[in-house]
RNA sequence: GCACCGUUAGCUCAACUGGAUAGAGCGUUGGUCUACGGAACCAAAGGCUAGGGAUUCGAAUUCCUUACGGUGCACCA
């Protein structure tokens, strides 16, 4: 229930209207205060009264109830409590009776929101520096569907330009079928590496040539790329699964090769291609932004050219809501123009197109190369840090089953978590010093809240009633965070911010740690024991929808 | 040079979008082991929110400015 509404509703202040009121309502800094918090200091100017004495008349008039039950006036605050007991009885029934559907919701209605992410490039293995995009959209994917939208996820795949000519002459020159076979992409990017550090000038024309009979449909060219393209699909097919990953379309830029003339020719009929330095642009100067480039003085097709023929491809196949590209910030200024491109075109859903930015990913001695081998690849990342949780886990749980199982679900899990904790904006400097510590806020500690409060519930069981007493500050603490779930994911939602939810869940864990240290639950007296099961089922609840949206998995012991 | 982004505790980061005493984790120091799982819990130390202006009842948050760092700016994607 949306409790700021509701005091709002029954807040009247001249002058003032009711969604002013709202939206002024925050928190007080600590629970011991209250719930929500009115601060009436920007309606002294209207009232003409001091703060303190408006907040006095509004806590003296305000009708406390069986919602909130108390409201008093403290340094020009309104602060209101809300009644625990009420909470506590509506937010543990939602929890238990929704199960896995707890913090869902049907705001998206159905509608459509395509979401373009991870995107790899053929032939190209998987590195740290990928992970954030494919993390980060997966995540959107599955918060987005949570809430009743439609989520259409499309892998955009790099699989067309110059270097997959560079790449067939590499391996023309210096590979074999058996090589390739045995090595997969691997050996692929060897070649593709040892091409860019050994190619002679007499290569570099035999590349471009092969790029050309790729485009002209020669049949050789094409099955050495086809196959190429399959080894890189089965492989980072074969990471989206252990990373919990879907895609509904691997249409890559490669589709769009015959969908680009028709967005040429509109750009020409509406007059805004120009020609500029002998290339086809669009002139964004009036904008305050370098022009777009749609043809080289080649005649041929460029990357803006490939993500205007997508979107409106998207618009028309999907017909989506909104459609985001999870893309690092780089592409800042490529996105500006393409969405501009569009929006002077005359498609007024350019509006709705969103790119979500992230930080960049470094190592710790610098900028990641690929050609100097200084590439930090996800296998090993998660190789490493499945190894260590197994240690642990031989270490502290022997007797375990399926030990090599709940190994993956932690160790993939601090490597997802890793990508999704902080602010998205912000740049990662990979340390496998940090990947591997298990320890604080971490989806670790989150899991391993997770298996306490199962292994608790295993022994006394979820009661089928409960009574709802007076409750310690520690269980209304756990009470409120676990209410706090939907708005949580709603949230992360608006701002395409999935740590939003990763936060949520380290802030409810250590919560329900507190409780379940000062708390005794099996061994409590009287209904004290059924309320405290029954809190414990519903925070378990909430702790996993909040990391399987995240797609980390979650143990039932470990 | 121009544009955008960032700068908060020793380190890595939060702060509900302008609210009360800026919070966590790691690290440091000291506690909690007859435990429903110690991958946990508690406490202490640690801050002029990069510097300087402005706006107002009130600023980490908005605006201007300086410094430092990152990214981008014409035929790669």
């Amino acid at each position: 229930m949306d409790y700021k509404k509701y005091i709002a509703q029954k807040i009247k202040v001249e002058g003032v209207s009711e969604d002013e009121v709202y939206s002024s309502i925050a928190l007080p800094p600590n629970p011991e205060m209250g719930d929500y918090a009115l601060p009436c200091f920007k309606f002294a100017k209207v009232l003409r009264k001091s703060p303190a004495i408006i907040a006095q008349s509004l806590a003296a008039e305000y009708p406390a109830d069986d919602v909130i039950e108390k409201a008093e006036a403290v340094n020009g605050y309104v602060n209101f409590t809300i009644n625990k007991l009420a909470l506590a009885r509506e937010t543990i029934d939602e929890a238990l009776s929704q199960g896995e559907k707890y913090g869902s919701s049907d705001i998206g209605g159905g509608r459509t929101v395509c979401i373009d992410y991870s995107s790899v490039n053929i032939a190209k293995p998987f590195h740290i520096g990928h992970l954030s995009t494919t993390a980060i959209g997966s995540a959107l994917y599955k918060i987005f569907n949570f809430l009743g939208f439609k989520a259409v996820g499309i892998n955009h795949l790099g699989d067309y330009g110059t270097q997959f000519g560079k790449l067939i002459c590499a391996y023309k020159h210096w590979g074999n079928r058996d090589e390739v076979e045995k090595g997969g992409i691997h050996a692929i990017n060897d070649l593709y590496v040892r091409f860019n550090s050994e190619a002679t000038e007499e290569m570099e024309h035999e590349a471009r040539e092969y790029f050309r009979l790729i485009e002209s449909g020669d049949k050789e060219a094409n099955e050495l790329f086809d196959w190429f393209k399959e080894l890189t699909l089965k492989y980072v097919k074969g990471i989206y699964q252990k990373l919990n990953v879907q895609f509904d379309s691997y249409a890559g830029e490669r589709f769009y090769t015959d969908k680009m003339q028709p967005v040429i020719d509109e750009l020409r009929e509406k007059g805004l291609l120009k020609e500029s330095e002998g290339a086809q642009i669009v002139d964004l100067e009036p904008y305050g932004m370098p022009p777009c480039l749609i043809l080289r003085s080649d005649g041929a097709s460029l990357y803006a050219t490939r993500d205007l023929a997508a979107a409106i491809y998207r618009k028309k196949t999907y017909d989506f809501y909104k459609c985001l590209y999870v893309v690092a910030y780089q592409q800042n200024l490529h996105f500006k123009q393409v969405f501009k491109v569009l929006e002077i075109m005359g498609r007024e859903w350019a509006k709705d197109l969103v790119h979500v930015a992230y930080g960049m990913v470094s190592l710790e001695d610098g900028a990641m190369s690929t050609r100097k081998g200084k590439v930090v690849w996800l296998e090993d990342v998660i190789n490493r840090c499945v190894e260590k949780a197994y240690g642990i886990i031989s270490e502290k749980n022997p007797e375990l089953e399926n030990k090599q199982d709940v190994a993956q679900k932690v160790g993939i899990g601090a490597v997802i978590f890793g990508a999704l904790y902080n602010n998205k904006i912000k740049d990662i400097v990979f340390s496998y010093d940090k990947v591997l510590s298990f320890e604080g806020e971490t989806s670790v500690y989150v899991q391993y809240t997770c298996a306490r409060a199962n292994s608790v519930i295993s022994k006394g069981g979820v009661p089928a009633s409960y009574a709802v007493g007076e409750l310690l500050p520690q269980e209304a603490e756990v009470v409120k965070a676990i209410a706090a779930f939907p708005q949580a994911v709603q949230d992360a939602a608006e701002k395409y911010e999935p740590s939003i939810v990763a936060r949520y869940a380290v802030d409810l864990a250590q919560k329900f740690n507190k409780f379940y240290f000062d708390c005794k639950i099996l061994t409590a007296e009287g209904d004290k024991k059924n309320f405290r099961l029954a809190l414990t089922s519903a925070a378990l609840t909430a702790l996993r929808n909040a990391l399987t949206l995240l797609g980390i998995g979650v143990p039932e012991q470990m």
